[in-house]
DNA sequence: CTTTTATTTGGTTAATTTGCCAAATATCCA
DNA sequence: TGGATATTTGGCAAATTAACCAAATAAAAG
């Protein structure tokens, strides 16, 4: 790894960093195709709701999330909607090591 | 999030912090479409051995990566080759990034 | 203009992660 | 067998992250 890319692996690590926490994967996930208030995650989550406001502070300043303050709300929606995607092969590493698990009890 | 999805949400966050370390992602990287075995990584990380085996094992707990000992030699490759399509994703992230930086700069 | 509601920020502590060193293992070669 | 090489494991200190509480900020309603 030469130092020229050493902080582009930083950089991309960072991105992977903010996605890599239950609730924030949830947060992504509530926000595909739509728009969520705060005061959503604040009843569905079960957390403090600083502990939230701090989750999403995190996605945003990763650049995978932008907001929008529309009276006394603050709504947050998916800038780069492509993260979804990551579930799908995350699922596929999930199920790879469900399946091995499997043949070593059958043998 | 209701309590039977928090433990699949903790389990998809944990395959993402295993990706997400800069040493980690440049060693996925080089594993695209060939084996490369842990002397090669000595050669090109500047860490210790030992952290390089560490990542190596996070990477294999995570069931990304499987590894084969042949002679002297630990061969690791790719198990689940979608993790190398996150990476168009994160750097589709990191280009918003720069272009918003740029507007700000331009306005 | 005071109070209420929604959200963010600061600060502290606990938990987790990382990196190095030293030691243990395993294979190969003389 | 004994030594050299490759890799993993254990342990510890430093760095980072996470969660909560309390306080600050901002808009809305009375």
């Amino acid at each position: 790894m030469d130092v020229q890319n050493k902080s582009g692996y930083i950089a991309k690590a960072n991105v992977l960093k903010a996605l890599a926490h239950p609730t924030r994967l949830y947060i992504v996930e509530q926000l595909a195709g739509k728009e969520c208030c705060v005061c959503e995650f604040v009843k569905t989550i079960d957390a403090d709701f600083s502990t939230i406001s701090k989750h999403l502070s995190v996605l945003k300043n990763a650049g995978i999330v932008q907001d929008e303050k529309r009276g006394q709300n603050v709504f947050y929606s998916l800038k780069v909607p492509c993260v979804l995607r990551f579930m799908d092969c995350v699922d596929i590493v999930i199920k790879s090591r469900i399946e091995e698990q499997m043949q070593i009890l059958n043998s």
